[in-house]
DNA sequence: CAAAAAAAGTTAACACTGTTAACTTAACGT
DNA sequence: ACGTTAAGTTAACAGTGTTAACTTTTTTTG
């Protein structure tokens, strides 16, 4: 009897299925509902084929975390070719909130979720690579701007600057996922939130915007 | 046999020892080692007695909720003493941060978590109470900052500052109670964090600070 | 005071969870 | 064709939240 042809699914690896099930999974009803033996289901193997390839369910999760932290960042490569580091500066902003907003699952997991802390050996996504670490074109781009004389002579540390400015952005996006359905609180438009705190940022840390 | 003398914990209504259990659990191992069981075992009870008081394990985390709600503004409403708006402002702001980063789990729970949203009915705490409701005490002193005329004439709404500032402290907390461990990005000291935050906040918004 | 009613707690069980050990099946090189 | 290794499987363990049925204790009532 001849070899059952293979979809498109089943050529992959194991490993990427599984991931790819397990990111399907959480996406669209969330970090609680990914069980290693709902994952297993999906993919039609045994739940235990899934320690095959990944110790446990940590590293499963940090394993869709890697490629989510790997989005993030092409999602945003574009804009190290725009030539105005103010511009880059409030691009890469919107870039950021967008992203936390379309995917907030994903965002959960990336930056609202303690994990193991990511060490250089476990993880395959390079650090400071412009293209791979999201947080080191912020740096950048922070960086050319303080080099260029942009900021306000009472900020002189840019990490600091793209501290802030990072803490400013998540605390938007972080307070709409988790509390938005919450009436105790009478929200503002999400966009007027996120303009306010952007136009804060921007006019509190640069000379002139 | 005479009834055994109870102790000062005994006589405490059994809801509250339940209650203060796994606030107890959840604050020295966090949220994950909170289960009805360790609970149970903890106040000497079988498991499925605390299902006579609480009608789940999430609403047994809502009333924890709810007792560090009114503990955040408890330990605020001594602000509301202070006679100028902006000072008010500054020490509120110094006060959300100390309890943040003083009590992470708690923290974690009250504003890092989704819950269903608390309705009027199901919680005692009283929404617009100047001593139960910390959001309040937020509103409370912009409205009276604002009223004051102290706020740059393009911030017009008092909600929208509100959340603002919010969000930016909430941001500097979060990333520190879920990041401050990863040694992907090189954080500097977190009180220059929250000092260079408060004084962009401040600057941004009001007119001369 | 004793009987009935209500409240408070208990045990056993169900359907899950992540994870391990032991076993089976398939693939491959010699 | 045989032995070896890899890939997957089933069964099981210890834990989870939760429910139903049962027992004990307390309170109310005749």
């Amino acid at each position: 009897m001849p070899p059952r042809i293979k979809t498109e699914a089943e050529k992959q690896p194991l490993r990427t299925r599984i991931i790819d099930a397990a990111r399907d999974l959480f996406v669209s009803q969330g970090i609680e509902a990914v069980s290693m033996r709902e994952i297993a289901r999906r993919i039609g193997y045994s739940a235990t084929s899934i320690y095959l390839h990944f110790a446990d369910k940590e590293s499963l999760l940090r394993a869709i975390c890697e490629t989510d932290f790997l989005m993030l960042a092409s999602a945003q490569k574009h804009i190290l070719e725009i030539a105005d580091p103010v511009e880059q500066l409030a691009a890469l902003g919107q870039g950021y909130v967008r992203f936390a907003l379309s995917h907030p699952n994903h965002y959960r997991l990336m930056f609202m979720t303690p994990h193991e802390p990511f060490t250089p050996e476990t993880i395959k996504l390079q650090q400071n690579h412009p293209e791979q670490d999201a947080y080191f074109q912020l740096k950048s781009i922070v960086q050319m701007a303080f080099d260029a004389k942009k900021f306000k002579p009472e900020f002189n540390d840019p990490e600091l600057i793209a501290q802030t400015i990072w803490a400013g952005m998540h605390g938007v996006c972080a307070l709409e996922i988790t509390m938005a359905k919450d009436c105790w609180v009478n929200w503002r438009d999400i966009e007027a939130r996120i303009h306010t705190m952007q136009h804060l940022l921007m006019n509190g840390l640069l000379k002139c915007y």
